[in-house]
DNA sequence: ACCTGAACACCGTTCAAGT
DNA sequence: ACCTGAACACCGTTCAAGT
């Protein structure tokens, strides 16, 4: 995270850094949600003047792209983590291990999404507006690293990027549309209330109101795997 | 979209209406991207005071809510469009053609996200934080009629909804990651240089550069077809 | 019922100043 | 080099008032 633009002081004495300032606004993000986080608040929070913030990022729309990069900066953490901690057989499936190696990164980014839900859906959009050469380092790194792991399944490059952008977009989406599971009421013991469905006309919305007291039961993390090992099957050749 | 709360004045004479409104915001955002949009911008697109916006949307929180919803109005006005023009043969595939009306319905899905790139983060994001039951109708309506063509597959309850987050997970996952694609210098006629790609180290990222040229070049309405059926072959029984 | 207009608290950011 | 502090333009929203 020690870009040359914004270089961690010395460390010790020095109140702020880089880290420090992205870390804060991840925790404050995670305590109060998006919308409480302003310079102002982060500042606060640091025990600084706000402008003092704006020698770690420059503004706020940097502050949330620091953010990004902090995101996948964790999930790069994890995964040298876990990597030192090889499963028993190195060469996991035959196949060199490229399709396991692929399970982990996304069960790792499923972590860190858990861990910081309300970054998320930071994650999911401010690439947008970013291009790919500007995007935080972690995440080309991680995207590197991707690429390298799908070579391995031998296809060409178009096939290549095809795949990859499959995996990409169904590890996304998924957790996207997983954690919409918002509750509206979590006092209310009966799951169907608890969705606020009472409120939803069954004559209009049979299915739903039929399949909502279900929508919560299930296990994300193997539905997520479930639906790469398809997509790596069928187009993964 | 004339809900109760937000009623459609006579029509003709009045001045503003909640489908003004929010398609007004939908103009302003498609012009000038969605930092552009505030009470007072919009106020003045429609000639009027911020503070009259406040009788067709309950502030800037429900304003983006009526953006999503809108969006999602659209998709149906586009489904009914073409469901008058119904293809050729009527029975589409022989399996009740709930294939191919998913299919359409990913589709114009698609097209309007084509239409509205700036809202598409609004569409995707927005709903995480809106329980089920208080979601827009129009989207409650596209999730429900979902819901009935998904059951023509005759799978179980559980099946069923597995199935349905996959599809859902998977259309806005890939739509998400596709339109990622964002231009750095537009000027630029080299695709490569147009990313801005030769500002990544080549020794690092060297999969990432060399595929870096063909991720503008693939067909993103027949990828994700592709990968929908894809899915729905593995998951639909 | 529908809109105006002034006012308030808060926001991101500038600029000049401190150490 | 790193942070402060005052200031500015702008924001969402309140409240009372107009018609």
């Amino acid at each position: 995270m020690g870009s040359d633009r914004f270089p961690d002081p010395p460390a010790g004495r020095a109140r702020l850094s880089r880290p420090r300032v992205l870390r804060a606004a991840i925790d404050l993000v995670d305590r109060e949600g998006l919308a409480a986080l302003t310079m102002r608040s982060l500042a606060t929070d640091l025990g600084v003047e706000p402008m003092a913030l704006y020698r770690y990022a420059d503004g706020k729309q940097a502050l949330l792209d620091g953010m990004v990069e902090a995101f996948y900066a964790e999930v790069n953490d994890l995964l040298r983590a876990d990597a030192e901690v090889p499963p028993p057989s190195t060469d996991e499936a035959g196949d060199g291990g490229w399709r396991a190696a692929l399970h982990r990164i996304a069960r790792a980014f499923c972590q860190v999404a858990d861990a910081h839900p309300a970054v998320f859906p930071l994650v999911a959009t401010r690439p947008l507006s970013l291009p790919l050469a500007r995007r935080p380092l972690p995440m080309l790194q991680l995207n590197e690293q991707v690429l390298a792991l799908l070579d391995r399944a031998g296809l060409d490059d178009r096939a290549t990027l095809r795949l990859y952008r499959a995996v990409v977009g169904w590890v996304i989406g998924y957790l996207l549309v997983d954690k919409r599971q918002v509750i509206d009421n979590p006092e209310e013991p009966e799951p169907l209330l608890r969705l606020g469905l009472h409120r939803l006309p069954a004559e209009q919305y049979p299915r739903l109101r039929a399949l909502a007291a279900l929508l919560v039961e299930h296990d994300p993390e193997a539905e997520l795997a479930a639906g790469l090992d398809i997509l790596l099957d069928r187009l993964g050749g």
